[in-house]
DNA sequence: TTGCTTACTTACTTACAAGTAAGTAATTTT
DNA sequence: AAAATTACTTACTTGTAAGTAAGTAAGCAA
């Protein structure tokens, strides 16, 4: 019955993308499963303890992801990145990023430190992508590779956020026009 | 003694900036200014009312602001909305919009529509700024000026969010490139 | 078949959050 | 001088959050 954990961890990824993690309680979690809040803390002894795994959950999917992408050419390989955040988009979620950093001062250490870990990666990842790709000639951008995956992060997480505030459009709008600044030639 | 008043909306204000809307209490308040937390239920009946207190006052300080810059030239202008971050930002303090998207959903739709009210005077405002600056050879940027300012928004926004996950240095190397950028003849 | 582990439930505890009703002292209005 | 208003305090209530101790039913292991 590894089946129950997985669905906690699933569950609260939900919860904490749509209401926070502050706002997010064991109850909203053991209704919908039809268990009782002690069978949460059976596998995760504390709340702490539950975010760490969805955060580590996400940390692992977005390795796996990129693994999966690393022979195609950059262009399409951020292409898919922005495909990642577009599926978020249209579920009405926001990215793990966007949610838990104004919460991230209450958090205990653990979390923190898996919270920066997780940024990291994207970070790390996409300034990689956009110096292989500007120097093949796929994008054109001024700028260290690395500030301008900042840029970029910046914008998509961001954009999902403020379409929560400012109308769903708000994604679009963002992402096609800084997909578009990064193809363009000077 | 509407200094009272006042104090609670400021402090409010800082931590919702720094705990978020969700987890600060009035306890977080009332201690601090040394009265009980029916003082606080006095000047505003309800967390809602208070939390709209403080969205209100952030939109009217904005208008206050942005008038005054109104006979500036459109880059100084510009400069201005990027040193009102900044020093958000020394102070180790997010925007609000930044903090309260993520916990939109859980608002009562009061709360919801002042937290609209506020993004779009931000978009308006920086969008009509940019407009009028390409108009007169100040900026340079591709698409629509409303799009533009999105993501200018979107930018100044993440990248106080991701300074407290990634670093404090990751706002300077934000704000610095976006800036560039938007100077930037092609 | 006895014992151990897994995956829970039952039934709590402790803490703290938001909110309220009733009272009060000081000031202002009539 | 009496009445009302302002700005609170005292002392609650109600609800819910995270967390825990003890019990149990099912499965497997020796």
């Amino acid at each position: 019955m590894q089946d129950t954990k997985e669905k906690i961890v699933a569950l609260a990824d939900q919860l904490i993308r749509t209401k926070g993690y502050n706002a997010f309680s064991y109850k909203d979690i053991s209704d919908p499963l039809e268990i009782k809040n002690a069978a949460i803390h059976y596998h995760f002894p504390t709340k702490t303890d539950l975010g760490i795994a969805v955060v580590d959950f996400e940390t692992e999917r977005f390795k796996e992801h990129t693994a999966k992408w690393s022979g195609m050419p950059e262009d399409k390989q951020l292409k898919q990145l922005f495909e990642t955040f577009n599926r978020k988009h249209k579920e009405g979620l926001v990215c793990l990023m966007g949610t838990l950093s104004p919460d991230y001062k209450t958090f205990p250490e653990p979390l923190q430190e898996k919270v920066t870990e997780m940024s990291t990666a994207f970070a790390d990842w996409t300034s990689q992508c956009l110096e292989n790709g500007r120097k093949k000639g796929f994008f054109a951008f001024d700028g260290d590779a690395y500030d301008r995956a900042l840029l970029v992060l910046s914008n998509l997480l961001a954009s999902l956020l403020m379409s929560r505030v400012m109308g769903p459009k708000t994604y679009g709008k963002i992402s096609a026009q800084l997909y578009k600044d990064l193809l363009k030639k000077n």
